[in-house]
RNA sequence: GGGACCGUAGUGUAGUUUGGCUAGCAUGCUAGCUUUGGGAGCUAGUGGUCGAGGGUUCAAAUCCCUUCGGUCCCA
């Protein structure tokens, strides 16, 4: 055995090494020869779709229709809101050239859609009896990130999906802000077991163009925060310069208003880092794009009936509705499989050999605590069954732990410095001004992440950098 | 925005300080035999524009410059 093989380095020791190490030999991703811009291979591309699969329905039954809108956007149309335009100038790439002419505008390679979408919007909301109006993509967009790019966490190119909605007054954009982070969240914690923080963004940290920003933030085991799905209440502030309007019951023209909220291919890369040990990747059950592997253990003389027999069992797990995989390859020990499963992440592994076989049983194995049980053949879809929804559940509540453990809720500087070089993230009291806000970034390493929904009572609280009254409570941490 | 380190076969690396042999090793891959309850063994074979471009030199993976890519640290 060399020790080249799996993950060379320890969680705990070296995240960064350890997250590249699992993205590539798990196969999650592999670089291609555009810095910043990853090839999504078959096993990140799976725990995408099943992300798409449990979200699509939920929006299309809130009434959003998907579409698909051009990747390239004139010059002229990014330009009409003005903040947003100066938010995402520096990360934008042009397209100048047609062969070998000069194009008279130059356009751009979409870092985001509002503005194509919404010219078209224009023309087709007239009434308000259009409202509201929903509209989606999934696709990729184009960020010029300059540093730092990882995959999956931050990369020039990415794949999201886009949700924009329009309506008749400023309670339906409200209402449809809050709706889509609740959803978020629920693709945070129920699909991907990763527990999060829901809130709103500080004013230097919404979206160009925005008037709020809703997050969800999650909690990395290194004491980096990641934020997971963002949804912007746009206000009137696009439908004014793109002229989205509608004739109300009132018979007069209304300016409408807006929301947008996207979820990214980044919370792939929050899920490894978040599950993942020394052997590698922990998928959960609810997303893995194997749930259980069958490994046959296999000798000369005896192995057509394991043979037989694992296929009867994937076959029976199939028919459960499982996913399952059946690893016959002969040219791999049992032992090796053992191992290619567990970098990969798969929640549970089925051994059966010729002595289960015997015995009318299999041995079932959990990849989150190595945990080996015996199940009766009779058992074997009852007892997967149960270990996904246990691993499900245990990796949900690990995280939970980890979140508990790793926040610190002072009202002291010095309490929040030692939180932040002890890897942690703090909830804090603030004023809620920019340039205090700026300051104490100065001081503190790290930002702020997200003020939360759940408030508790501030009117006694200073704030922790000056000594005005607080305004809220935040949190406050380094961040991928 | 500032700084540091790294780039040699599909992968991981030795060699670079002090320029000089046919660029070495492991793993992978291919074939055969053998083996299989935690990355098996033997034999034979395969695989390199030393990231790219330029310079210095009789001679460059090695020294110099530029550039691309990767990683980390600081703001």
């Amino acid at each position: 055995m060399s020790e080249d093989l799996g993950i060379t380095v320890k969680r705990d020791k070296d995240m960064s090494e350890w997250y590249q190490q699992v993205v590539l030999k798990a196969e999650f991703a592999d670089y291609s020869s555009v810095k910043g811009s990853i090839v999504i291979r078959y096993w990140g591309q799976a725990i995408w779709e099943a992300i798409h699969d449990f979200w699509d329905p939920i929006m299309k039954s809130h009434g959003v229709k998907n579409h698909y809108f051009p990747l390239l956007i004139p010059e002229g149309l990014l330009k009409k809101e003005a903040k947003h335009f100066e938010g995402f100038t520096p990360e934008v790439a042009w397209v100048t050239m047609a062969g070998k002419n000069q194009l008279e505008e130059r356009l751009a390679v979409r870092p985001t859609s509002e503005t194509i979408m919404y010219e078209m919007f224009s023309k087709w909301i007239k009434s308000h009896r259009d409202l509201p109006f929903r509209a989606n993509q999934w696709c990729n967009i184009l960020r010029w990130e300059t540093k730092m790019t990882k995959p999956f966490l931050r990369g020039r190119e990415f794949l999201w999906h886009e949700a924009h909605t329009v309506h008749k007054d400023k309670k339906g954009a409200d209402e449809e802000t809050k709706w889509a982070i609740d959803g978020y969240a629920r693709i945070a914690e129920e699909l991907l077991a990763m527990p999060v923080i829901r809130g709103r963004k500080t004013d230097s940290d919404k979206f160009a163009g925005a008037d709020y920003t809703y997050a969800i933030e999650a909690l990395m085991p290194d004491g980096k925060a990641l934020q997971m799905g963002t949804s912007h209440m746009l206000g009137q502030n696009f439908s004014k310069p793109y002229d989205v309007k509608f004739v109300g019951v009132d018979e007069k023209w209304h300016h409408a208003w807006q929301t947008s909220w996207g979820f990214s291919t980044r919370a792939i890369g929050g899920l490894i880092l978040a599950h993942g040990d020394n052997k590698g990747a922990i998928i959960p059950p609810s997303v893995a794009p194997v749930q259980v592997v069958i490994v046959p253990i296999i000798f000369k003389k005896t192995d057509e009936d394991v043979l037989s027999k694992c296929k009867e069992v994937e076959i029976r797990l199939q028919n459960s509705g499982i996913r399952v995989e059946l690893d016959d390859r002969d040219e791999y020990t049992a032992g090796w499989k053992f191992n290619h499963w567990e970098v990969r992440g798969v929640p549970l592994r089925l051994e059966i050999g010729p002595r289960d076989i015997k015995e009318k049983k299999a041995v079932l194995v959990r990849r989150d605590s190595g945990e080996k049980s015996e199940v009766s053949d009779m058992y074997v879809e009852q007892a997967v069954q149960e270990g996904l929804a246990e691993i499900q559940a245990e990796l949900f509540s690990r995280g939970k732990k980890n979140l508990e453990e790793n926040t610190v809720v002072t009202e002291s500087l010095e309490d929040l410095k030692k939180a932040i070089k002890g890897k942690k993230w703090a909830r804090v009291p603030h004023c809620g001004e920019e340039a205090c806000e700026n300051a104490l970034a100065e001081k503190v390493e790290g930002g702020p992440r997200v003020i939360p929904f759940e408030q508790e009572a501030v009117h006694n609280n200073k704030c922790i950098n000056c000594d005005k009254k607080a305004a809220y409570w935040v949190y406050w941490g380094r961040s991928y």
